[in-house]
RNA sequence: GGAGAGAUUCCCGAGUGGUCAAAGGGGGCAGACUGUAAAUCUGUUGGCUCAGCCUUCGAAGGUUCAAAUCCUUCUCUCUCCA
């Protein structure tokens, strides 16, 4: 199999591909242009989103050209695949503002120079479609029977869908021929929740064009006990690190299962993958395996800087010495805990709770700690005397702790 | 356009005049067990000046000593028919 392909594939990275003796060979004879699209359905991507970028590292990696095409275009429809509702139109400012956003997030990661790597945009031909000649030209080819069988429908036949989302995927279709006409690109990779898409894609491409194209996607990402990650769940981890901190960025992966640490390694790192699999070994502390997962990942993501204070903060938090600086910083008036600090108060001001209610349970439950003293009256105020050089260490929980900070 | 059904706390989903801050599940948080893991068990899960009070059951009015529960209007969603 052609080497590019290969890595892929141990990396994790291959689920399905539309015929990949021949996409092989075709990789064999030299460089491809691919592309990945991404909706900017909102302005910071998460973790999940990261998935295709990574193989699209891979792949340029191998001299391949890469597409990163922001669907500011088709984000005015919203992908119905594999979700239940149909999501929230947004305008079309917020479109143009989050794909700005997410391209400022890709930009270091891919490196875009217009050649090798570069984005575009959707909107620059779907914005102005004519509809008439849009169903003349494109939407003959599509029937509504074979749409219909799709399995990214079939949830959707339940609860309903509307007749916008229905486009989604002639639009997208479309998407790849445009660039399979302007670009010569002839792979498109995504999710497999996209497997419907590309394919139709490259039906079209078949029928308009007479072209071979192919179409490539990756397993979705799930952690080992099911769950899906990033995506529709709450806690998705943002690139944008005002949602999410490079520290709790750090956290969700020194925290994630024991059962995912290699396939995480393989899939977000660029980790030799003889060194992934070392790093798991049975003789090795799989803490040290997440805890090189969360500094890998970090790195690549916020930078090495970064990744070190988060690093060296997390070890300062959980007792094995790194630096107090590093850990998430509070300040505090000094004046406050001189007149007596209310610890429920105390506990909200350092965002450890959102409410005082919580702050209260907390203390009830015996979750809180001030100064690496377990906190039992929630009634009691926190004086002066505490600090520590101005300094104190406040713990929710066995993991959420914070450095209070005083001029 | 016609006929029905529905909108409940983060999510799903009970509740049909007072005992409802609202069952149950999910998720979250905390405790125990551990390895900053998983699984499991326990507790907790609107806010506050917390044995009390205040705000919540699509929106606005109304009936009542008392409403998530009854009436009116409105908004939205869904199903069936045309």
């Amino acid at each position: 199999m052609n080497p590019a392909l290969e890595t892929l594939k141990e990396r994790g990275l291959l689920q399905q591909c539309t015929d990949l003796d021949a996409l092989s060979s075709l990789m064999d004879k030299g460089p491809i242009t691919f592309y990945v699209g991404c909706d900017p359905t909102f302005h910071s991507l998460h973790i999940g989103h990261m998935v295709p970028f990574f193989a699209f590292r891979h792949l340029l990696k191998f001299g391949h050209t890469g597409i990163a095409l922001l669907g500011g275009g088709t984000a005015r429809i919203g992908d119905p695949s594999g979700k239940t509702e149909m999501r929230k139109l947004l305008s079309y400012e917020d479109l143009d503002r989050n794909a700005a956003a997410i391209e400022s997030q890709l930009k270091p990661f891919l490196g875009f120079d217009g050649v090798h790597a570069r984005t575009d945009n959707n909107k620059n031909w779907l914005a102005d479609l004519n509809y008439i000649d849009f169903l003349r030209e494109i939407g003959r080819h599509f029937s509504v029977n074979r749409m219909l069988s799709f399995e990214a429908y079939k949830m959707r036949m339940e609860t309903g869908l509307s007749f916008i989302e229905f486009n989604y995927q002639l639009l997208q279709s479309f998407d790849f021929l445009e660039l399979f006409r302007r670009h010569g690109c002839k792979l498109q990779i995504g999710g497999d929740d996209q497997w419907g898409n590309i394919v139709a894609g490259m039906e079209l491409i078949r029928r308009v064009e007479g072209g071979e194209a192919y179409g490539l996607t990756f397993p979705l990402v799930t952690t080992s006990d099911g769950k899906k990650m990033g995506k529709t769940e709450k806690g998705a981890l943002f690139l944008d690190p005002s949602i999410s901190s490079p520290y709790e960025f750090f956290q969700y992966w020194r925290n994630i299962s024991d059962a995912d640490v290699l396939r995480f390694l393989l899939m977000f790192t660029f980790l030799p993958t003889d060194e992934c699999r070392a790093l798991v070994a049975p003789d090795r502390n799989i803490n040290d395996a997440k805890e090189r997962l969360a500094y890998e990942v970090t790195s690549l993501i916020h930078g090495k800087v970064e990744a070190d204070k988060a690093l060296s903060g997390a070890k300062a938090a959980f007792g094995g010495g790194g630096d107090k600086n590093a850990m998430p910083t509070v300040r505090l008036a000094r004046s406050l805990f001189e007149a007596g600090y209310p610890v429920l108060d105390l506990f909200v001001d350092a965002g450890l709770t959102p409410s005082k209610s919580e702050a209260r349970r907390l203390v009830q439950q015996g979750g809180a700690s001030v100064g690496e003293q377990a906190w039992k009256d929630e009634k009691a105020s926190v004086g002066a005397d505490l600090l520590d050089d101005g300094e104190l260490i406040l713990k929710a929980g066995k993991k959420r702790f914070v450095r209070v900070l005083c001029d």
